[in-house]
RNA sequence: GCGGGUGUGGCGGAAUUGGCAGACGCGCCAGACUUAGGAUCUGGUGUUUUCCACGUGCAGGUUCAAGUCCUGUCACCCGUACCA
């Protein structure tokens, strides 16, 4: 029967938020549970059923934590400054203030409506002057131990958006923001030195407890490799040229060099190159190129010989040439390499395009036809030959290269610093003083926040720089070192700065003395669990994973790692299958469900459609299935009759209490539900169910549909609230059927079954086996070959 | 190219250590109640003509027994992109 779940999800709702239910309490003594989502950017179109799913997984979790009995702390905010805002805010003439807190405002009503267990009492929100006064603060931090730097730099810039965007923010050539291209400049950055953390980052990633996919993607951003560096000497100079290599093993194969069209020896030594313009004109045909273009070539190796500088390999002496070429780049390695044709396919297809030897130093390939990278044994290398491994060949010549004085073992990252700024209104202002004669000074702690000015015109200036250099009362300040006059720095931070903290902010949001409360970061660190999208792994969380790391070691919070463990939801594609989009119309508004089939329908859903870590269309009869299930719910009361258990249902509601709670821990909520279903059609079969019957089944559901759970908990008379009730546990002796049904099988082939006890003995199964008339007639006349007896499971006879 | 993953009915998807493939839901079919059904309820539903047989991308293999293990192969998705 149809339920008024309108009426129902009003009050319960009402109910949540005045007796504060979700409200984590700082009561040390208790054991805590700290689920964290990532907050929302607070857009104008309103919440998307994506966000549902997201936030759904951890809801189940943490409503089953409470009422398991920890203390939880479910807490939600709003990642609020960034670009959209700002563009709005342009284009309607509004300040982004009043545009951000309308959209947090609606953001909060929706998200209420779907009945999150959320705690309202600690929402953060990083365009909160309280709050971004830390984002500062922890900047400054940075800034005083020497993580923050300035350099300049070729940086992608997007024309449209006017703004430097880093390498995560363009990849692949496009601006993240706005789609278009993006074009090389040269400009002064803000850097964070994030690779000081490379090696914590990927060594934290053994504590925790990250999915194999995401634990990958770390490893590969951070893209740490060892190898060695070696010292080529340029024949004729006093000059030498230092690559870097992971091959080390393989230089007696080295039959020419590479070095990427900015190095500066060519600048150095002008005078010298025969074809000096030639490589200008290569140099400036790859300036013009966006990174993406460049590494889009893939096939076609181009290049040009440098006449006049040639290098000394070394461990032989043999002169070789040296080539510029785009497949070489300035921000790797030394911006030069030692190619190695015959074990390496890019200089494999170099050689063979400009016609240079290929000498082979490791057997096993057939070099006339492909480079071989594979393991083998070491030939044309002197003292290496003999040597049949890889790792012992490097270490033998790591050995003569630190004896010779040639080169020396090292390490190397695919990870760049973080550029760290954006030249618009809608971000933290850095709180750094330029002055004359001190240089860069950080605003002193105790001036914080540095807080935005008002502005007439959050538009860009047509250089790229910020709209607050704009502002001379901003701008022109005194030095606080000497005193002196000084102009502020005008440039304001990404938008991944607000959300590599806000966790912590959620322990102790309202303070204004700190970060945060040490005893308090005590107690809730590290999040016990974090579900996100896959799209933030690399991003996001190294970030957040780096400030944390950094706050660790200079004692500001007590965990080496922020998240304990992480997950990911699939994103919800369209009932066309592809993703959700404006554009194409597919868009599923959640509101919309909420007003024709509910909440409690809503939450089911997201979460019955498919596994929750992978990818699932909308299908709106699915929904429809979901109200269904819940409908036949309502209508239990009419079969409550009595108390205690009954035999007729025992197993079966043992069984689902362990497979729900089970399932719930490794995020299978889809067979969680299905279990329930499954309970209720059991329930079906039965006269009438007892009341704790019932209870427990309200328990079990009120994570998924509290609404209607709290409701029927309330007709049945139940204790308190249904999402405050202690969680059903279950008798493992109970969820085994007394009697049990075996499979049987002849030579592997299913026969048919047979009822019998559970604790039927071998002899007994296959005594009965033998006896079912249709065994035993196929039986006839045959030799008994083999008998498999497996208890409780089947009896497989082999008979010829 | 490399790294990670996935292939199961008409659809979304289930299947401890190998042990009755297709749970649960959708859809579809039939029936009931209805003036009506796009509501609700009941029954059915992998393919095939009942038994038999055949069925988890494809081809082999191991085993009493394979969606699950092994070898090879194809397709698709996600991430990454000349990282020396």
């Amino acid at each position: 029967m149809k339920y008024d779940f309108k009426a129902i999800e009003k009050k319960w709702q009402q109910r949540w938020e005045e007796e504060k239910v979700f409200s984590a309490k700082d009561d040390f003594s208790k054991p805590k549970f700290y689920g964290l989502i990532e907050f929302p950017y607070p857009s104008g179109a309103g919440m998307h059923v994506g966000h549902i799913k997201a936030y759904s997984g951890l809801e189940i979790v943490t409503r089953k934590r409470r009422m398991q009995g920890y203390n939880v702390l479910y807490p939600i905010g709003f990642d609020a400054f960034g670009l959209p805002t700002e563009n709005y805010a342009i284009k309607n003439g509004v300040h982004p203030r009043v545009v951000t807190d309308k959209n947090i405002a609606r953001f909060t009503e929706q998200l209420k409506r779907v009945g999150f267990g959320f705690d309202w009492d600690r929402v953060v929100d990083t365009t909160d002057e309280k709050y971004y006064r830390w984002t500062q603060w922890i900047f400054l931090k940075m800034f005083d131990n020497g993580l923050v730097f300035r350099d300049k730099t070729l940086v992608n810039y997007c024309p449209s958006c006017k703004v430097v965007l880093s390498n995560e923010d363009s990849q692949g050539g496009k601006c993240d923001i706005c789609n278009s291209d993006v074009v090389q400049k040269s400009k002064d950055v803000w850097y964070l030195r994030i690779t000081e953390y490379a090696d914590k980052l990927l060594e934290g990633l053994d504590t925790v407890e990250y999915p194999q996919n995401i634990r990958m993607q770390q490893e590969n951003w951070i893209g740490r490799s060892y190898g060695a560096f070696v010292n080529f000497k340029i024949k004729d100079l006093e000059e030498t040229l230092r690559i870097y290599t992971t091959r080390p093993d393989t230089l007696f194969g080295v039959t020419f060099m590479v070095i990427a069209p900015e190095h500066p020896l060519i600048e150095k030594h002008r005078a010298r190159i025969a074809n000096i313009d030639a490589l200008d004109a290569y140099k400036e045909a790859c300036a013009k190129k966006t990174e993406f273009e460049r590494t889009q070539l893939t096939k076609d190796k181009t290049g040009v010989k440098i006449e006049g500088l040639s290098a000394v390999n070394p461990v032989n002496g043999k002169e070789i040439p040296i080539f510029i070429s785009d497949y070489v780049m300035m921000g790797y390695g030394t911006g030069a390499i030692m190619a190695v044709p015959a074990h390496d396919e890019r200089d494999y297809e170099f050689a063979k395009k400009f016609g240079i030897d290929i000498i082979e130093v490791i057997k096993g390939g057939n070099i006339e036809e492909a480079a071989y990278t594979g393991d083998g044994q070491m030939v044309n290398s002197e003292f290496l030959n003999g040597y049949d491994n890889k790792k012992d060949s490097i270490a033998a010549m790591l050995v003569y290269l630190a004896d010779k004085g040639i080169g020396e073992k090292g390490v190397q990252y695919k990870m760049k610093d973080w550029a760290f700024n954006r030249q618009r209104y809608w971000g933290e202002p850095i709180p750094i003083v330029h002055c004359e004669k001190c240089g860069m000074v950080g605003v002193p702690y105790e001036q914080l926040p540095l807080r935005l000015p008002e502005v007439e015109n959050f538009e860009p200036g047509e250089g790229g720089e910020s709209p607050l250099a704009k502002i001379d009362s901003f701008v022109n300040c005194t030095c606080p070192k000497c005193g002196g006059k000084a102009k502020r720095e005008t440039d304001t931070m990404p938008q991944w700065a607000g959300s590599s903290w806000y966790f912590l902010r959620y322990i102790d949001p309202l303070n204004d003395d700190c970060l945060a409360d040490p005893e308090k970061l005590k107690y809730w660190l590290p999040v016990d669990w974090y579900n996100g999208g896959m799209e933030h792994v690399t991003r996001h969380l190294i970030y957040s994973r780096f400030w944390h790391k950094f706050l660790y070691d200079i004692g500001v919070v007590p965990s080496a790692e922020p998240y304990a463990k992480r997950s990911a939801q699939g994103m919800i594609l369209g009932a066309n299958g592809v993703k959700m989009s404006k554009s194409l119309g597919n868009v599923v508004d959640p509101l919309d469900v909420v007003d024709q089939y509910g909440a409690d329908t809503l939450r089911t859903y997201v979460l019955f459609m498919g596994e929750y870590g992978t990818a699932a269309p909308w299908n709106e009869s699915s929904v429809k299935g979901c109200k269904r299930f819940l409908d036949r719910v309502a209508d239990l009361p009419a079969k409550v009759k009595g108390e205690g258990e009954t035999a007729a249902l025992t197993s079966a509601l043992h069984k689902t209490i362990k497979k729900v709670s089970s399932d719930i821990e490794e995020m299978k909520f889809n067979t969680a539900i299905a279990a329930l279903m499954g309970l209720l059609n059991e329930v079906d079969k039965v006269e009438s169910i007892t009341k704790d019957e019932f209870s427990v089944i309200l328990r079990l559901l009120c994570p998924f549909a509290p609404h209607l759970c709290e409701e029927l908990w309330e007709q049945m008379k139940g204790e308190g609230l249904c999402s405050l009730a202690s969680w059903p546990t279950y008798d493992e002796a109970k969820t085994v059927d007394a009697m049990v049904e075996i499979a049987l099988q002849i030579c592997g082939k299913f026969r048919g079954t047979l009822m019998i006890s559970k604790d039927a003995g071998k002899d007994e199964l296959l005594a009965a086996a033998k006896a079912e008339p249709k065994i035993a007639s196929m039986l006839e006349g045959k030799t008994i070959v083999k008998e498999i007896v497996v208890p409780g499971k089947l009896v497989n006879i082999v008979a010829k």
